[in-house]
DNA sequence: ATTGACCTTATAGCTACTATAACCCTTATT
DNA sequence: AATAAGGGTTATAGTAGCTATAAGGTCAAT
């Protein structure tokens, strides 16, 4: 008995990825090459779902392709530790947390500068005022 | 008396935006075209410096290029209203909100991803398992 | 037979830079 | 005066992770 065998599209709309982003990951090695029917569609089976489904879970987490790639052949090596596997969420979880710290102050400043001028011209716009003011780093060209 | 005229290496160093990038800005015109020495040096001015660091600033704050475009030339219309300064502001402060629910999440699923196996083999990793799962709107591709 | 919804490929575009190559200018030192 | 270091100039291609477009082949139903 034969599996059974999905189209892209049928695959694209079960994980929720793309067509055109299935055929890419193909492309760029992240998926293997799929089969082929006859007429030259591609033919996936449920392995491939499962796959696409990794990925698709680990970019929700934000892993770049080149860590799904990295994941994804880990996972395929069952007898190695998973220590490289806990290091690699754990380096996720660092950038992760440096990026909201990075938001987190943009937020803060946006709030102080939201609504800070009541329907004023903008030579008094205090916005405009804050964002061309010096900041660390930024002195005058003579510094 | 003639403006001093700084070099785009002192501009980039007075402002943290490199040489590049400022050439960068110019060719897609977020910058002026700047005068040229008699050898094809490009040279600024304070008021480039000026606009470069209210670029700078906007970045900061996660504005994008097209974003900060429209500001610069609302910027420069002293007398027009600062309503569509604010509602830009208000805009960014909403995506920057955006992301960092976004990224909550993900730290959220990472922490608990976060060293849960402890020092086993692939095999029978919690991590690999968990990202191998079904996820909502990821069912079967027979669905 | 023809429509419409799918599939195929190759190529270019998107953001905001960064890297590279190959060359010209300025300044200081030998 | 020659030269070397450290600027500057251009054009082009590469980065991530897709998305859009064009130009065509396939399949099922009418």
């Amino acid at each position: 008995m034969s599996e059974k065998k999905y189209t892209v599209g049928q695959l694209a709309k079960s994980t929720g990825i793309k067509s055109v982003t299935i055929r890419y990951y193909e492309k760029i090695g992240l998926l293997p090459k799929a089969a082929r029917s006859e007429s030259g569609y591609r033919l996936y089976t449920a392995q491939d779902h499962s796959r696409l489904r990794f990925i698709r879970r680990s970019r929700g987490l934000g892993f770049s392709l080149d860590d799904i790639r990295e994941l994804l052949s880990l996972a395929d090596q069952q007898q190695a530790p998973c220590a490289s596997v806990d290091a690699k969420v754990n380096q996720q979880l660092e950038q992760v947390r440096a990026r909201l710290k990075d938001l987190q102050a943009m937020e803060h400043e946006l709030k102080r500068l939201n609504g800070c001028c009541e329907g004023g011209v903008i030579f008094n716009c205090r916005i405009i005022e804050t964002l061309s003011n010096e900041t660390v780093g930024a002195g005058s060209p003579t510094d």
